[in-house]
DNA sequence: TCTGGGGTCCTAGGACCC
DNA sequence: TCTGGGGTCCTAGGACCC
């Protein structure tokens, strides 16, 4: 039988401010998002407050001084190198391992015998408390996805927990409300409540063809992983990314021009910079703005551009709005037209072009001319500024596209 | 007043080709 | 006025994850 864990770092964000502030052991302890927004990170203590994931600060901000909670601005920095040495730690005591997340990793564990398991993820545990002062929880199942349930009990004891009997994990199973499985959200859910399904071993029991209608293949491997049936093997090699996004809410509406061209160049710099750091080309790249979400209405906008287009050599072709951008343009205050234009200065923009095999794709005037098009069909509005509450930038690659792609990535010329 | 950021996968439906 | 069928590729949007 395979033996699949699942390392999970405690209340991770909390634990690595903890290690060089031990002081705050047993205190209550919350790391906060970007611009200080959210909650992103609670210690027990915290959570036994009352404080849940993503809570506004300035929500439960009486909270956190009456108990006088430590409050920190997130250090991603400190967090990716205090990740990627636990994972070297667990990487050098095990055949196989699938890092899974900043704070998740799946151990292939099946060499271990049964009896000598509960010592042999003790032991793991131990030496990532012991050498970075970091506590972990491992769950031992047959299936990631019983590996996740096995890792929620786990933390709820010693921090070590295995489950490989069927009536035993029956039992569990039991015991696990149907949200709280991997993969299962808000949606299905709400779904599952309705059809009586609640409980993780409910859904382990449906029929796997009403599954797959109602919820797709995705809910169908769910059910199978349930049964104890891989689905989702462990994945040693991470592909190379997909995607590639930075985004920012802003901490106050932004309503100029400038304003908003000023944070688009800078999200585009840091994009092309780790598109660089993954030796990686861009097929696309699309900007998004919003308005506030939480506002009454709220307006989104998304435009993509596609500068190397295969078959008529590198000539960019178009703009796209997608459909809800246009249903977003025939409502007053959005950035439409602006945003378009700054797209062009992105073209512009030499961190932009160093990302693409040929800058000499990148023609403004033909971008201008296809805008000035898009413009015409969708009539003269008038369009003010709006404000706009969030940004991004993304860029999406995709292999090289045909074999005349051979360059690599040194050859691209540098842009002065 | 203040509400994160970065990803993946799946599906329906449109565009396009023969 | 009638108006193929099958295949592939692409995109937007939904759902979910940490």
């Amino acid at each position: 039988m395979r033996k699949i864990a699942l390392v999970d770092i405690n209340n991770f964000y909390v634990s690595c401010e903890r290690v060089f502030r031990p002081d705050l052991q047993n205190k209550p302890v919350i790391v906060l998002s970007n611009n200080d927004g959210c909650a992103i990170a609670r210690s027990n203590e915290a959570k036994n407050l009352g404080i849940k994931m993503g809570e506004p600060y300035f929500k439960f901000k009486e909270i956190a001084q009456k108990f006088d909670i430590a409050i920190f601005s997130s250090n991603y920095t400190l967090y990716q190198d205090f990740s990627n040495r636990i994972m070297a730690l667990l990487k050098s005591q095990v055949p196989m391992i699938e890092v899974y997340s900043i704070d998740e990793a799946f151990l292939d564990l099946t060499h271990v015998s049964e009896d000598t398991l509960i010592s042999f993820c003790q032991n793991l545990k131990d030496q990532v408390r012991q050498y970075l002062g970091i506590p972990i929880s491992i769950g031992v199942s047959s299936t990631k996805t019983l590996a996740k349930v096995t890792n929620h009990f786990a933390k709820k004891s010693e921090g070590v927990f295995i489950l490989l009997n069927e009536k035993e994990i029956d039992t569990f199973l039991s015991r696990l409300p149907v949200n709280e499985i991997w993969g299962i959200g808000r949606n299905h859910t709400k779904y599952l409540f309705a059809q009586g399904i609640d409980t993780a071993f409910k859904l382990k029991e449906a029929p796997p063809k009403w599954i797959r209608q109602k919820m797709s293949v995705v809910g169908e491997r769910i059910v199978t992983e349930l049964n104890g049936k891989i689905s989702y093997e462990l994945e040693e090699e991470s592909d190379s990314k997909k995607m590639i996004t930075v985004s920012r809410s802003f901490p106050k509406d932004v309503t100029s021009y400038e304003e908003l061209e000023c944070a688009i160049c800078s999200f585009i710099e840091r994009a092309a910079e780790k598109l660089r750091d993954e030796k990686m080309l861009a097929q696309k790249i699309g900007v998004f703005i919003k308005t506030n979400r939480f506002g009454e209405d709220s307006y989104y906008s998304n435009f993509q551009l596609a500068p190397l287009d295969v078959a008529s050599h590198y000539t960019p072709t178009f703009i796209t709005a997608g459909k809800k951008a246009l249903k977003a343009i025939y409502k007053p205050n959005l950035f439409y037209k602006k945003a378009g234009i700054c797209l062009l200065d992105l073209c512009s923009h030499k961190e932009f072009q160093g990302s693409f095999l040929c800058q000499a794709s990148l023609k403004k005037e033909q971008l201008m001319l296809t805008l000035d098009k898009l413009n015409q069909r969708y009539d003269k509005r008038t369009v003010n500024y709006g404000a706009v509450d969030q940004s991004a930038v993304s860029i999406t690659q995709r292999q090289f596209l045909s074999p005349h792609y051979t360059t690599q990535w040194n050859d691209i010329p540098k842009v002065k």
